[in-house]
DNA sequence: AACTTAATTGATACTCTATCTCAATTAGAA
DNA sequence: TTCTAATTGAGATAGAGTATCAATTAAGTT
């Protein structure tokens, strides 16, 4: 298959790990997805695109992506159950309805002030963000 | 016991939910736990504070405290368990180091511009936020 | 202080997400 | 092609979080 790499899977291989068959398959179904989805959502995905990769190589994909920030787990309903968040360049906004639970994505921000006061104050070396507002969305707001 | 009452404790209240001895136990061992702990922390605390409360009326309490924003879950290690962080204002802003893990807190924050904007734009009210940047501490970066 | 009642609780059995183990396979370099 | 360390899949296991329901309790009312 002519497989045309994606920018993140371009990251994945800089960054030492091998592009399997079952990372990539994890790669295509977040990409596809949106973003926004939950373990079980990637996990049932995955098998019904190719039903040969096994549940722990998902999870453990999971985690790679996470700790390189191809990813973010975070918490929409409850505390149970992490919905993973990719994100586009290393950040990612958004609103969660404290009321519905809808999620509200939104683009710009103007973080990069606060990031090189943090560097420079801190001495650390910041690579990306995330940022969840909570509150009632227009149509919980009445 | 002459209680004083925390602030929280009387959002609980004013949310109209029951001051009970379970959930102001989960409050007092979160409050001095300074934010950052896991479930099974709370729950080894909570039972160590008192061991007729619960396994599940500590995981109900730390759902309500969520629903409530008086906590948020957020992740630190790897997709696994969530650790749960005390939101003071409402809002909360952390660094977290992806080499070693480590958490940075820091306080002032220049969103409310942010919050005005959104607000504006989109018709949402807003009531909280939670800022997590990611990168290299001072120790990691060499 | 006793009464009332809906909210909340604790115990425990259960579900389901995520992990561990290890032999078999595979990506990618030589 | 050959080589080797990284990675995988299967399935057993661990452990976090939930459901159920009778018993208890917070807090308003009298």
């Amino acid at each position: 298959m002519s497989e045309q790499l994606s920018l993140r899977a371009e990251r994945l291989r800089a960054a030492g790990h091998k592009l399997t068959h079952a990372r990539l398959s994890v790669l295509r179904v977040l990409e596809e997805s949106g973003g926004h989805v939950t373990s079980a959502e990637v996990l049932e995905r995955v098998s019904a695109l190719d039903a040969s990769i096994g549940r722990a190589s998902v999870f453990r994909t999971l985690d790679l992506f996470t700790s390189l920030l191809i990813v973010r787990p975070t918490y929409i309903d409850s505390s149970v159950t992490p919905t993973y968040v990719l994100m586009p360049e290393g950040h990612h906004h958004h609103i969660i309805c404290t009321n519905c639970n809808r999620v509200i994505e939104f683009e710009d921000c103007c973080l990069s002030e606060m990031t090189a006061e943090l560097e420079a104050r801190l001495g650390v070396k910041l690579t990306g963000h995330l940022v969840e507002f909570y509150g009632l969305c227009d149509r919980c707001r009445q």
